[in-house]
RNA sequence: GGCGACAUAGCCAAGUGGUAAGGCAGAGGACUGCAAAUCCUUUAUUCCCCGGUUCGAAUCCGGGUGUCGCCUCCA
């Protein structure tokens, strides 16, 4: 009954066990809000959306934490180019990310710290680091000695004195070692900067990450969480410094995202095959994209496509037409006494919520968590066929369907709804020629209907309707 | 050069020692006035290739091949 995942550090699977018994310390690196997010990293957003839901399904109180990056050279060349200040930029993508990260259903951490404000918290783990001899200052730059950090690049297995010799950067010869990085960078002309000690300047990429993650969840985290190329150097940094500064161990397990490809090919600049979930939208209903992203397991590279989505869609509606079925049936079914095939569908919904709870127990294997909800729909197709329905197992049913995919964020948004009394008297309509075999009248109203985006199907129960989608 | 991931049907994708989930698409059938939805049947004697271990391997080991990635402040 304990959740298995992989930690990136031991490449292992191994058992969650949080520090505090029911608390669950939860950072994931957020974006750079220098531009509209991309599919990657909605993946990536989507995937520790769930596991967060999951953690909360099982009873720990998560505390989530995601940060924005709103001071950095990317933010400070965008914000030129666009002739803004770096502060307008990071309101103007802020506020963007929100919105799309609110159609794609992922949830608000619940804090969502930005760099910025959290600078003297930053100049106060430099400074231990200088304390403690591990950072050096030069020129107003301040650098990790990662010489002096003896673990530096166990998270991602690398070997020291092997990526000097793979490093194709340029090396900055005031650093006394290639991999060291820097914590502070002295202010140029022009650019956003604060007092320090060691004069004007900004915080390098990765001690803002460190600062945010142990000011809201201490010292030692339970889960960081980010995108697969976060691991070097982004995270490795964050060992050394945070660790440096506290002694520590600041993570307890690591979780990163596999690649997500456009056709067959990495999203980069260069391409220019960057597709952000904004222009996504248009054309794709965010939660197929969510249904899409979760049916494969989060560690594996996936491939992105039109018409991958266009699949996911047919799946997705399989599910959500036998929710609306569930939902019109509710109206329709009756309370009385449990019949053997009540009991026997019962004990299957109960069959296929635990199969969904194993698969989510194995390292959040989603894939196979959504077969058992697909196992599901085909016994409870096979059970509404025939006959009144008993109200107590459609609630059941309902319910299963609505708690479990509130894990995965999925059918949130189906609900029963009104229609305008103009199409209830059409599908009226369309009821009496149908009685009086006037099929050519009957059948022109479903087409009219169905070019206003409503589908009928006659079932043994009635009419019922639902959206196109 | 160092580190790593992946390779399962037309497509997507689970499965890490016990005899190939699930979804999409296709075909046939049932239901239907016709549809839609749904159900049933069907689609991998086989999991990139070659060896090996084992009573038994998609799963473990060795060697290939192919694709992709990290080692650059790209999630």
């Amino acid at each position: 009954m304990t959740i298995k995942l992989y930690n990136t550090m031991t490449r292992r699977m191994e058992e969650f066990v949080p520090l505090r018994e029911y608390e669950v310390g939860f950072y994931v690196c957020g974006p750079t809000v220098y531009d509209y997010f991309h599919i990657g990293n909605a993946r990536v957003f989507i995937v520790f959306d769930v596991i967060r839901r999951y953690l909360e399904y099982r009873g720990y109180e998560v505390n989530y934490v995601q940060n924005f990056t709103d001071i950095e050279d990317k933010m400070i060349n965008r914000a030129r180019e666009m002739g803004i200040t770096v502060e307008e930029l990071a309101e103007k993508y802020i506020e963007a990310y929100l919105e799309d990260a609110d159609a794609l259903g992922i949830r608000r951490a619940d804090v969502h710290p930005r760099a910025t404000e959290h600078i003297p918290e930053i100049i106060k783990i430099i400074q231990k680091l200088m304390e403690k001899g591990l950072a050096y200052e030069v020129e107003g730059d301040v650098y990790f000695d990662t010489a002096s950090f003896p673990e530096y690049g166990r998270l991602s297995y690398q070997d020291t004195g092997e990526l000097e010799s793979g490093s194709r950067v340029e090396v900055d010869e005031r650093k006394k070692n290639p991999m060291d990085f820097a914590l502070w960078k002295k202010a140029k002309e022009g650019e956003p900067s604060w007092d320090s000690p060691w004069g004007r300047g900004r915080p390098g990429w990765h001690i803002e990450c460190s600062a945010m993650a142990m000011k809201y969840l201490g010292e030692t985290l339970d889960i960081h969480a980010g995108g697969p190329d976060l691991t070097f150097p982004h995270h490795e940094n964050e060992i050394a410094q945070s660790e440096g500064a506290t002694g520590k161990r600041f993570v307890r397990y690591w979780m990163h995202v596999g690649y997500l490809n456009i056709d067959k090919q990495k999203m980069s600049k260069s391409l220019g095959n960057i597709l952000t979930v904004r222009e996504i939208h248009k054309k794709i209903d965010p939660q197929v994209v969510r249904f899409f992203m979760l049916s494969a397991h989060y560690r594996s590279p996936i491939n992105f496509n039109f018409e991958l989505l266009d699949q996911a869609k047919s799946g997705l509606e399989r599910l959500n037409t036998l929710i609306y079925a569930l939902l019109d049936l509710k109206e329709k079914a009756q309370e009385k006494p449990l019949e053997d095939k009540d009991r026997d569908i019962m004990e299957k919904v109960e069959k296929y919520r635990n199969k969904f709870e194993e698969s989510m127990d194995d390292d959040f294997n989603t894939a196979d968590a959504l077969a058992a909800l697909f196992e599901l729909a085909r016994e409870t197709n096979i059970y509404l066929k025939d006959g009144m329905h008993n109200l107590q197992v459609i609630e059941k049913i309902l319910n299963t369907y609505r708690e479990l995919g509130d894990i995965l964020g999925l059918f949130t948004n189906l609900e029963k709804e009104e229609l305008d009394t103009e199409i209830e008297e059409l599908i009226q309509k369309r009821q009496e020629a149908r009685k009086a075999k006037d099929f050519a009248t009957a059948d022109s109203i479903r087409d009219q209907l169905l070019e206003r985006g409503i589908i009928l199907e006659d079932t043994p129960q009635g009419v019922r309707w639902k959206r196109k989608s």
